[in-house]
DNA sequence: CTCGGCCGTCGAATCGATTCGATAGGTTGA
DNA sequence: TCAACCTATCGAATCGATTCGACGGCCGAG
């Protein structure tokens, strides 16, 4: 057990073969007579040769088989969010069949990005920014630095980073849209963290400025594009109880100031938004009428239907999977931008008359 | 940009010093004079050098740096599992800090393990079996002859695994025990999938035998232990939907027959049957006492509180995260059991009285 | 003034494979 | 029968670092 294992070279010996034939061997090559074939698979077998080492491979080759996942947090944070998860499954089932594997790269309590430290030990033909990505991070420099392609999906924006993404703006725009028509004036949005360092509460225009996810700005952007500047409260997670919180600060006053409707930034904040909502008593859409983002499944809303901005998740992990398989293979993809569709559920109605 | 990358190499011969002191000066060694190191660094600055190649470094020191993480299905429906989730972030939590990375080897559509295909284009300094495990596992054999320590989550026990685990069995008697002390003589399992093959429905002797999953068994056998044999209904995934599902065909007949417990073999599969009795308006726990098993946070279920077995998932994370630091650094930990805690909450109550 | 020791640097072997050009042996056509 | 060709196999260079033993020069001690 504690014997060193054997190596290609052991196993050509035994088989009384050269190493470059027994190498061909395992290279799937069909230059070589089925007889040796046999023999060097005998002696593997004999000697418990579990097949040609992965790293004298990666060398030779300068591919490793590995894409790096950044996921930003802690992934018991990132992973509560059903679009990191269906992201990351798509990026998989492109990548699976190619035999390249996802390295995930979580960053620490403290900063957002993975550890430069880390990313340095580590091979990878590329990287992908699944859920996050400062425009700053430092990992960013070093994955360029060791000339590392990179997918960007929401990411950064930089010309050397591939692009997937969806019509933010567009959607956020769509659900305005369907909100004024319906006659909402008086609108809040409940937005995602404009950054990771745990803030909560009313965005000020000082805060405003400090958003570092494109997403949540574009889908800030989209909203305000239709309804002017609204006031918004940003969540310290994307998670539900974050979306509940923040909307309590948001409805928990009188119907005259209350806002009639509420713009969460995803559908997880806007569960959130619904279940402040029903603790509040207030009747959705009677009082008050909510829209999310994503148009992920959230079975224990139902029957509610949440009206929502409806991405293609699953797609987009693929296309961010196609990406990286494309940069590997030394080409350049192009950016890509995928649509969202408005879909109007239960949760959104006509705005209480004035009173 | 399409230049090949600069090498240590060229950095010594630019530096005007040798390849090996440039090697000293990134391993860090106390050895090389501070003028030196600054004329390496300087040298390795103005070529773009982003460090030592990973995979060139990797083949020398035996290392890869790299954990396989083993989850057995596609990772939409693995992480839909909180504590697959919270498992990966103890391990992540202990790993990262040691600058090792976790690598993602879902299976597909139809194996239930990672192809070995993939598995072996891969350098893993060990692998963590984390959500699943076959025992016959041929990706199990692979890393066998590839001599890659493997750390066995709830997964297959071999002599030449580490095991860690907690007292499913206990926990699920627990659970029964408390059961049979509020009265309740009519109790039915939700199991979780005895294997991944897509069945439901109910559990006979045939399908019994055919249990690969070692939590699955053990926690039906802690509730047989104590309340004998009793009837038991296999869900398709560990999922909500299936849960509830499964409740239905055990819960839609007369009162005299239905069973006045039920015991989940999982949180997220209790949540279904909650959502089972709701829909078939049952009163829980007044009609119908249910418990899961986990401990997991599920918010949109307050105000109820889930009675069941707390498992520390998180600490056994980190507890697989040390076993496989450990056996990458050629040590052999023991096999590590943790303990669960019932929890009662307010799902279970005394057995509606025989009419 | 000289010798032992120490510190910083260098050479060379090594990790385990891939891959291309060369070669030996056998077949085929004229 | 011999040249021309194939084909299966082999040798050797190569990927990019790490690491250990050796070496040269500078210092202090005798």
């Amino acid at each position: 057990m504690s014997r060193p294992r054997p190596t290609l070279a052991a196993v050509a010996a035994r088989a009384g073969v050269a190493l470059s034939t027994a190498s061909l061997v395992y290279s799937g090559s069909e230059r070589v007579a089925p007889g040796t074939r046999e023999r060097v698979l005998g002696a593997a077998a004999e000697l418990g040769y579990g097949g040609p080492d992965p790293v004298a491979r990666s060398l030779r080759s300068r591919r490793s088989g590995i894409v790096g996942a950044v996921v930003g947090e802690r992934l018991m944070y990132a992973f509560r969010d059903p679009v990191a998860v269906l992201l990351l499954d798509g990026i998989t089932e492109v990548l699976g069949p190619l035999g390249v594997g996802l390295l995930l790269l979580p960053g620490d309590r403290e900063r957002s990005g993975p550890s430069v430290a880390q990313l340095s030990r580590v091979p990878l033909d590329a990287a992908v920014y699944a859920t996050c990505g400062l425009e700053d991070d430092p990992a960013l420099e070093h994955l360029r630095r060791r000339g590392v392609p990179v997918v960007a999906v929401e990411g950064p924006v930089a010309d050397d980073l591939v692009l997937v993404g969806i019509e933010d703006r567009a959607g956020s725009a769509a659900l305005a849209e369907h909100l004024r028509d319906l006659g909402h004036r008086r609108v809040a949005v409940v937005a995602m963290p404009l950054r990771l360092d745990g803030t909560r509460g009313p965005v000020d225009a000082a805060r405003r400025s400090l958003v570092h996810y494109r997403d949540v700005r574009e889908r800030l952007l989209g909203v305000e594009q239709v309804l002017g500047s609204v006031p918004a409260v940003e969540a310290a997670a994307n998670a539900v109880e974050e979306g509940e919180r923040a909307a309590r600060a948001l409805l928990d006053r009188p119907a005259a100031t209350r806002p009639t409707a509420v713009v969460a930034q995803s559908d997880l904040l806007a569960a959130g938004v619904l279940r402040a909502a029903a603790a509040l008593g207030l009747a959705v859409p009677g009082d008050l009428s909510v829209v999310g983002f994503d148009g992920v499944d959230l079975p224990w809303l139902a029957p509610a239907v949440l009206t929502t901005a409806v991405q293609p998740t699953q797609e987009k992990g693929r296309a961010a999977g196609r990406a990286a398989a494309a940069l590997i293979e030394g080409r350049r993809p192009d950016d890509l931008v995928l649509p969202v569709e408005l879909r109007v559920g239960t949760t959104t109605g006509p705005a209480p008359a004035a009173r």
